[in-house]
RNA sequence: UCCCCGAUAGCUCAAUCGGUAGAGCGAGCGGCUGUUAACCGCUAGGUCGCAGGUUCGAGCCCUGCUCGGGGAGCCA
């Protein structure tokens, strides 16, 4: 019996008789010899059919085998740089468990659509899995961040009774005759469990009602909260700061095949390192509406235009290479491809040219006391190349249990985190009023009941501390980091506005 | 909720002025001993999203609907 092993150990088999389990990848054959591309969880495996090496049946039955058939084979493994993970495997033996036929996702491409409604299938192929990997990255150095600082688990319900965010954005369930909903956020019942165990977090799904059909979001997401007891608003960037560098280090270190494969920005994930930038809203406000936005904003748009061009000049030649005719048809097939990730990227620069100046109008407008828009974040981060802290936001546009700053009475103390490079915003924190009078005062401005906060208020009378915490977005987080463009492919099964698939 | 774009073979797309429905991939069969989204040959595969209208004639024009994509607001 050959030992079986995981196709991400092969460098240590070299030589010796293995069996890998797993599915058929792909396949090619030529006449003699067979090359079947078999995945099995842990990577790819190129693995190797020469006839006459195997019974003339199982040959034949290999040869026929379709795409995502379930299989073991048992074969002698050898360096082979061809191969995609440096190794393959000269097949002695196989038992085919399954024969797949017509699996519907073939190795070119799909639209969104259909991959979203296979999306049960899709999982197999190369870019979920590898997002798939990098997520578990993330929230294994989330989970090991927030131990190794001292902060306890604690697992908050996701019925709940009291509203954290906006009340609008609540899932109503029907609770035995109760109305309940899903949660929006575990802060409150963290800020409870804060004043027992002095530092704590909570991970779990967060489901919001928000009508807002983006890339950025999802009805059902997942977020980590961390509360702490006797900290300042300085104590909270630092800490979401020494997180995000060490999520991102983790993944740099532990996924980089992954990152590599999906054509990441690893540059830019590599320049993610302390000290973050930090900006006031007033200051914001200030950049936004100053010359020097504007200024940026025409050279950007300028180097679209130049973009533009270049992409349209390349489009034009080959699409007249195309009429002319008379070339090989790899080479048409080549072309074609490219035609079309031109155009699709055409489109989406001119989409970008049309806002630029929308854009810059609404940054040049902007009046303090609004809160920051989408594509004024987009502004803000653009224009570094690290993270970006904007703190301090008017208290008007901010959540009710948000504390007010004691020296300006207007503003709360309270954080945004961009990510760099357009990306936006994947932490939202703040400082947590503390006072029971000011607490109270809020809660009425927002018109809810106080009744229905009564043990949140409670926590305001039985020794209350400066506290406060942040949620980060994980799906956000792993979009950034990975490059997707979309976030719902940062999750298995995703959740849309308009749309769940499976 | 608002604005823009789209729907043609299993998939991704093409079809000039309104005039007989096309390609690649995938599938099936055959060929090739080192392929890299292999290559070569053959075969099958269509209610042109739905409903109505204009026209001698509609995939193409008009109206409505359905579904999808992108953007805005809001947010992690």
């Amino acid at each position: 019996m050959a030992e079986k092993a995981r196709i991400s150990d092969l460098k240590n088999y070299l030589g010796s008789q293995v069996q890998l389990d797993g599915w058929l990848y792909q396949s090619r054959s030529s006449g003699k010899v067979q090359f079947l591309i078999v995945r099995d969880g842990s990577g790819l495996c190129q693995c190797v059919v020469e006839k006459g090496r195997l019974s003339e049946e199982l040959y034949e039955a290999l040869e026929h085998l379709g795409q995502e058939s379930s299989l073991s084979v048992i074969g002698t493994v050898r360096a082979e740089p061809r191969s995609p993970g440096g190794c393959e495997l000269l097949v002695e033996e196989a038992q085919i468990h399954q024969a797949a036929r017509d699996y519907p996702i073939t190795p070119k491409e799909h639209g969104i659509d259909f991959l979203l409604q296979n999306r049960h299938l899709h999982l197999r192929s190369r870019r979920p899995w590898c997002i798939g990997r990098i997520r578990h990255t993330v929230v294994d150095a989330i989970r090991r961040f927030f131990n190794d600082q001292g902060f306890t688990l604690v697992d908050t319900p996701i019925f709940t009774t009291i509203a954290g965010e906006g009340e609008q954005t609540l899932f109503e369930v029907d609770y035995f005759g109760q109305p309940l909903h899903l949660t929006q956020t575990g802060q409150l019942y963290l800020e409870a469990a804060a004043m027992s165990f002095g530092r704590v977090y909570c991970f779990g799904p967060t489901f919001r009602a928000e009508k807002s059909k983006t890339r950025r979001h999802l009805t059902e997401f997942w977020m980590v909260e961390p509360e702490a007891a006797y900290i300042d608003l300085d104590g909270l960037l630092e800490l979401a700061e020494g997180l995000v560098v060490s999520v991102v280090q983790r993944v740099l270190t532990d996924n980089r095949a992954e990152l590599e494969t999906l054509g990441a920005d690893i540059g830019s994930l590599e320049k993610v390192r302390p000290p973050f930038v930090r900006l006031t809203y007033s200051q914001a406000a200030e950049i936004l509406t100053s010359q020097v936005t504007q200024d940026f904003m025409t050279r950007q748009l300028a180097s679209f235009e130049e973009e533009r061009r270049s992409l349209r000049e390349e489009l034009g030649s080959l699409e007249q290479e195309e009429k002319r005719g008379g070339q090989k048809k790899w080479q048409q097939e080549k072309n074609a491809r490219r035609i079309a990730e031109l155009r699709s990227e055409l489109e989406e620069l001119e989409v970008k040219i049309q806002n630029n100046p929308k854009h810059a109008q609404l940054a040049a407008s902007f009046r303090w006391g609004k809160d920051l828009g989408g594509s004024d974040e987009t502004i803000l981060s653009l224009m570094h190349d690290k993270p970006v802290f904007v703190t301090h936001y008017p208290r008007e546009a901010k959540a009710f249990y948000m504390k007010t700053d004691r020296s300006d009475g207007r503003v709360v103390e309270n954080f945004d985190l961009l990510a760099p490079a357009g990306f936006g915003e994947i932490i939202g924190g703040s400082m947590r009023e503390d006072d029971y009078d000011r607490l109270l005062q809020r809660i009425q401005e927002e018109g809810y009941n106080p009744q229905n906060y009564w043990w949140y208020l409670d926590l305001r009378k039985y020794g209350s501390v400066p506290h406060g915490g942040f949620g980060l977005g994980v799906e956000r987080t792993v979009a950034w980091i990975t490059g997707e463009r979309h976030i719902r492919q940062c999750i298995a099964f995703p959740r849309l506005m308009d749309k769940v698939y499976l």
